[in-house]
DNA sequence: TTTTATTGATTGACTAGTCAATAAAGAACG
DNA sequence: CGTTCTTTATTGACTAGTCAATCAATAAAA
């Protein structure tokens, strides 16, 4: 009984499906199958719409970053100030929606995709590079040349502390917010050099 | 022609294999077969020995570790403060020994792998505990109840840089070293609260 | 003759991708 | 309005390929 424009239901159901997949198995040996049964359709019908596995996880990693991107955007939305917007950029990274452990998970194997396909590392590099143009943007005024290093090293810890939290199965979580924000106090304090 | 005593000998190749292997697929996807013929022998062997890929891609982690931990070591044995001492632990995670495509894709690969196996996770656990005890033992000293703080900060810094380098594919590196050590000094001067 | 080293061949399981077939929703047409 | 045609949705069954693991067989050392 087809109802029509079933597509981008389909599509957006196999996007959440492969994430919560990567979560459970932990790699990208996900199958399509059980994928597809995860979103409640047959394989054939994720092939029909994405064409193949590797477009299913470019299109979980888009939508990965998509919901990253938003985050960030609404957090700045509602700052005033240079620091303010720095906070808000450090604390987005580390909130609810990015922070579940079939996301970690998730973005820890958009890592290693990236290094086979280049639509991922495109994809990788485009996030980090527009986290440190949002760092230096707003650093620059604070603390003028010294800025560009200190946007490498809140970014760098951003990740790292991100990706241990990928690691550590607990679920306490944001005591990484507090470290990135006291790396920025103190290379507002003039750290580094 | 069984020469004797070859088992430590496929052991070693095979481990070394592995992590060429692992560099130039990009993931733990490697098969027993390309493993075996890189280290010489067919993949009847490399079960014979190792049991299982399981545990072939065990080994090439502890390796992999036990590098490390003897850089660090090594890195340590030269050193008369602790100043020095914090100095040595983060440049001895970006020596060449460590800091080659192939050794920083394959820890990349063993975050991932510690998501499934559980002695992968307690491998990974060991090299973090150790690290950060490392730096706490000789922060304390000198900042006092701000080490452990900021012995987590250089710690994340130090795990984001090197996956970073794993992204980038250009084989410039040294940079990584530098922002960690302006941190150290950040941390140092009292940045953290 | 027992132990160690070694491999070619095979098995058994799994999986990405294809395809033909089914069915309903709308469009075109007289 | 009813009929035919086209498009969209959907799946079960199948193909072709891969790979981990096993095993029986060979051979040299002890």
């Amino acid at each position: 009984m087809p109802k029509l424009g079933m597509e981008p239901i389909r599509r957006a159901a196999l996007v959440k499906a492969t994430i919560h997949e990567i979560g459970a198995v932990g790699n990208l040996d996900v199958t399509v199958s059980k994928i597809a049964k995860r979103a409640g359709m047959s394989s054939a019908l994720a092939h029909h719409y994405f064409g193949g596995k590797d477009q299913i996880l470019l299109a979980a990693m888009r939508h990965t970053l998509a919901v990253y991107a938003a985050e960030v955007r609404r957090a700045l939305s509602v700052t005033t100030d240079h620091h303010e917007r720095l906070e808000a950029i450090i604390r987005a990274g580390f909130t609810s929606s990015n922070f579940q452990p079939d996301v970690i998970a998730a973005w820890l194997n958009f890592y290693v995709l990236s290094q086979n396909s280049e639509e991922a590392h495109r994809l990788l590099r485009i996030y980090q590079r527009r986290l440190h143009s949002n760092l230096l943007y707003n650093l620059r005024p604070l603390i003028g040349s010294r800025a560009n290093g200190a946007a490498l090293r809140i970014g760098g810890l951003i990740d790292g502390l991100y990706m241990r939290q990928g690691l550590a199965r607990d679920r306490g979580g944001s005591a990484a917010t507090k470290h990135v924000l006291a790396l920025l106090r103190a290379e507002l304090r003039g750290g580094a050099q």
